[in-house]
DNA sequence: AACTTTTGTTTAATCGATTAACCATTATTA
DNA sequence: TAATAATGGTTAATCGATTAAACAAAAGTT
């Protein structure tokens, strides 16, 4: 039930020590360091630390017009990915003395566009940004906006802003590719119905491996899961192909979660991985450490992307620029997809 | 290559209408409405619109002391618990017009003093933490700062605080009630080796439970894993347990993540649940769906806790006091612990 | 001795919004 | 009609830190 304490103010320390405010600012700041002298100064930092003195960023931000925060805006923050994409970041912007404040805008439009108001509000120097579904609209208002930003994981090809995203359509051809040289030509895709550009470069980098193979397209093999409730639609879309009088021979799943409701599906109809059917996916989790094989797939340098989007984002803090990175995918080759 | 726009000020749309900033001020926030006339107050807003003018917090927190935001530092961003009680505490927030600034602490005594200090220089109104290991001292200094806070699924019960928590010892004793009604009486607990409160109730109310109903302790039951590296831990620890004369029935295990591991290696050695096991855990994931017995487990009510912590840490900002408050869990009985 | 530098510090404006107190007008009332 | 009240607005101080500019005193230079 103790009262509020007030917290004490460089006014407070320039009372105690006998100075101007001034003078305390620069002290504390490191600023002038050679008009200084050393006793008073010392003086001041003793006595700043004494009276447990915190510098008011509120106040600091005020006069200077920086935050030193940046904003960080995921898609979904239950989703491993962008926890582990948040870590790094923070990680990486925390070794720049940035602070990120960060929020889900759980796939939601609305929410998406109230974030971006309350961080613009809020003045952080920059932005990074998974932008969700159909919110490019928003992303257009903000480049008209003063505030610098990255976008990450995803983007939209015709806005030119900055952006750090995974090469999806080589990573996709390049898992595809590894199917057919493992002797597979019928080969499935399972992946959403959806207006992200990220996922469907997946579905665009499947044709192509078929394609450039001389592989017929045979529409019967790729299935659009809807995004609103995916389970069912997995386990009916593995279980219709599985039905087909021409079974696909693998699988290539172009998310993870698409690959786990797959998998059991698969495990459930005690279907065999690889001997009846091979399969490539997306991304890891702790999950696949519970299916028997250990699973090949496609690993997103999560890391690199954190680091770059950070990295990239403070670079236009400083020096207005945009810039566009393309990382590639790594194919981690396991059980899953060898027959032997 | 856009130069940076200046942003619009109170003072840029009063110049524009004509009108002093505090008209301007009193008109887009509602007050004195009775003493404004209306054609300028609606001249000022659509002005205030067309010239996309927002707020600038910094500049208004400056001023009224308050920044209407919450900090929240949670252990392990990267646990499903925690991004879930994230959410909760952010949509509670929203409501009552906070907004949520987070960060995750990683479980590291330093990187959590850090972060408390970054909050308190950014002036947050308040903190919900869930509290790293050994960081009682942290949380101590906290009470002598200004800043209100609660704390979150864990706390130190010899600190008087706000708290939301859940009543672990009773959790933990209803679910060895429940396996010793199910005719269990040699019960094994895998628990962490750790000076969390939270998780030694949980082995009290192991005890608890095991005493009330007569059942000798027997300390080749209970085994402590290293929570540094617990992987392979438990395994040992599990298979230590299996290869005892008198084996345990029943294991109580007092985190999903060591239920995770062991039923990873329950199934590896083909050890079949119920039957040859039962098995009672903590909390749910998505990972539980994989084993092929559904789990019997402790639900913890993670909204209730996230909407407790946020309302009560609210209320302690209009006025203080301390709260604390035990959350019951709920027994949810399924195939993992139930022979036919 | 008169002038210039250097040293150590202070003054005061500023960032943008808030808000108590004040000031004109224009009704209203006695 | 004079005093009073209601109406519609403005002035100016303030929050706490930053920083260019000014200033006084001491030290150097010619």
């Amino acid at each position: 039930m103790s009262l509020r304490k007030k917290k004490v103010s460089l006014k407070d320390i320039a009372q105690q020590v006998g100075v101007s405010t001034a003078l305390v600012s620069y002290v504390l700041n490191n600023k002038r360091e050679d008009r200084i002298s050393k006793e008073v100064a010392k003086k001041i930092r003793s006595t700043a630390k004494k009276m447990n003195y915190r510098t008011n960023q509120i106040a600091r931000s005020l006069k200077t017009n920086k935050t030193a925060t940046l904003g960080l805006i995921v898609a979904d923050i239950s989703n491993p990915f962008f926890s582990q994409l948040a870590r790094f970041i923070e990680d990486q912007a925390a070794a720049a003395n940035y602070t990120v404040i960060f929020a889900s805008s759980d796939e939601n439009e609305q929410k998406s566009q109230n974030l971006i108001n309350v961080f613009l509000d809020r003045q952080v120097d920059g932005l990074i940004i998974a932008p969700a579904e159909n919110t490019k609209p928003q992303i257009r208002a903000l480049q008209r906006s003063a505030t610098p930003f990255v976008l990450v994981d995803r983007y939209f090809p015709d806005l030119k802003c900055s952006y750090v995203a995974l090469d999806n359509f080589q990573a996709a051809r390049e898992a595809v590719r590894h199917l057919i040289r493992e002797g597979n030509r019928r080969i499935g895709l399972i992946t959403f119905k959806t207006s992200f550009f990220h996922i469907n470069e997946r579905r665009n980098g499947y044709l192509s491996a078929l394609r450039e193979a001389g592989i017929p397209i045979n529409k019967k093999w790729i299935r659009e899961i809807n995004m609103a409730d995916p389970a069912p639609g997995i386990k009916k879309a593995v279980a219709d192909m599985l039905a087909l009088p021409t079974r696909p021979e693998a699988l290539f799943f172009s998310t993870n979660m698409l690959y786990i409701q797959g998998m059991i599906y698969l495990r459930q109809q005690g279907i065999k991985v690889p001997d009846e059917i091979a399969i490539v996916s997306f991304d890891e989790t702790e999950a696949s450490e519970l299916f028997d094989v250990p699973p090949t797939y496609i690993r997103q340098p999560i890391r690199e992307m954190g680091q770059q989007a950070t990295r990239i984002l403070i670079e236009n803090i400083e020096r207005r620029h945009t810039r566009q990175v393309h990382l590639p995918g790594e194919l981690i080759i396991n059980t899953s997809s060898i027959r032997r």
